[in-house]
DNA sequence: CCGCGCGGGCGTACGGCGTACGGCCGCGTT
DNA sequence: AACGCGGCCGTACGCCGTACGCCCGCGCGG
């Protein structure tokens, strides 16, 4: 299937999956099986045990049934897991805006990492093209409709706001990798470092990289203070936004 | 083998194999096949299908030799990644400096984003933790020694070379996205979105999500324009670029 | 009241992956 | 002349996604 695509085929297919386009099964006992009970199920085992302990087989254990039923309900594994996107983001909250822009962007920022903190794997799932499914909509639009009136054009406000969460994206990215690092090594970053430092300096005659040495150590202890990757986070998304703030500063003043 | 780890195993044979640690054989025909010959096959196939289509087979294949000989020179596939992205930030450019922090910064920014278009394979790549290799060390350096005098703590540089390479990151992973899905399903983006369009319709009740369309539609037309992602790309990095100007100011205006 | 169609459920099997293991072969050394 | 070792690789195993076809039991038309 090539790691996670989704939708290659049918878009009608997958576009209904996703809006849950289903007629009512008029069934008396209604089947054991539903997409949402396998949803369920495959979120659960991404969020314990990463993406690569999602297959097919170990959804199907999980609810007790035979591996092929599951695709009685799903066309695949890609279509899958874009619903399991969709549906995380649908436990979003969407609180109504207060404060200025900026208060309102800083709060998007944040709820969104809490997403890819309680969901890592759509770090992982996210390739290819946007989901299309009816909460990441809802979310586009409660997102944008945060900003629309800071004075950008819409292209801007777009561009805006693939920026702020391109910035989160990468953060908890960072943040990620030395989670499950540590699960799969069972070292803790500090002693991972400390497992490869002895090597590294064999290799790299003395004074070779001074910069990347000097400032590479300070930002390892920062790093080995375990809020390394929160202060990356902050600190780029404070950047980002007086960023954000000279252009709508100009706006303004231009009008 | 869960899809690209790398070094889950012995770090010193890890090292050794980045750092090229080897005796040169004493044999006197030298052995038909080298880590670099290897390295080299394999960043051929990856630039020229992808990720998913670089399987040690393919590999071995394109050398002419069988499968399992690949494997007296690397330990695993997770390992070849490693040396190939290696490899390929030894491939990039490192010119004097010249120039304000800015134009130097925004050339770093530059660069990389070529690299990424150069071997789009990087971005799916590139999980988990940096690889550590001399040719990662030398970038970092170059790239750090760009920007140390602009009035930051060290802690801080680095966290200014992390953001604006995790935004040229996350830009150049939506312009390849574009991309490889035309190459997958042999549709252009306009009509991917033709096809999809009307079945999206049909789910969405009219005006359900205001903004996101009007905005979307704003944004849809300027990536229709076959230059969405460059946008993105150039907007965001003259934001965050804008937003690090506020920091360097303060710190001078302070000193 | 009967039988039949259909849809949910699933056993089996196929092709492809990464790679462990053990053997073969020819060279440089003793 | 014998040996050992390094390069090479055939075979096989366990995993994956999923195509295909069968079975079974329910609800409905006759």
């Amino acid at each position: 299937m090539a790691s996670e695509r989704k939708a290659t085929a049918d878009p009608a297919r997958s576009l209904a999956l996703l809006w849950r386009t289903r007629e009512p099964t008029s069934r008396s006992a209604g089947p054991a099986l539903s997409v949402d009970r396998i949803v369920r199920a495959a979120i659960d085992i991404a969020d314990a045990e990463g993406l690569d302990a999602l297959t097919m087989r170990r959804v199907a254990e999980a609810l007790g049934v035979g591996t092929m039923s599951v695709y009685t309900y799903v066309p695949g594994k890609a279509e899958l897991v874009a619903v399991m996107i969709d549906t995380a983001y649908g436990e979003m909250p969407r609180p109504a805006v207060e404060g200025d822009w900026r208060t309102r962007l800083e709060r998007i920022a944040r709820d969104n990492l809490a997403l890819y903190q309680r969901h890592p794997w759509m770090l992982r799932a996210e390739t290819t093209r946007p989901v299309l499914g009816p909460h990441l909509m809802a979310k586009y639009d409660y997102e944008l409709s945060a900003i629309v009136d800071i004075g950008l054009t819409d292209v801007e406000i777009d561009a805006v706001l693939t920026l702020v969460l391109g910035h989160v994206k990468s953060a908890a990215r960072a943040a990620s990798e030395v989670v499950d690092l540590e699960r799969e090594t069972g070292m803790t970053d500090g002693q991972w470092w400390q497992s490869h430092a002895p090597w590294l300096e064999t290799f790299m005659t003395a004074g070779a990289y001074p910069t990347a040495s000097r400032v590479g150590t300070a930002a390892g202890q920062q790093h080995a203070a375990a809020y390394g990757p929160e202060y990356a986070f902050e600190f780029g998304l404070q950047r980002v936004l007086d960023g954000i703030s000279v252009v709508v500063a100009e706006r303004a003043a231009n009008r």
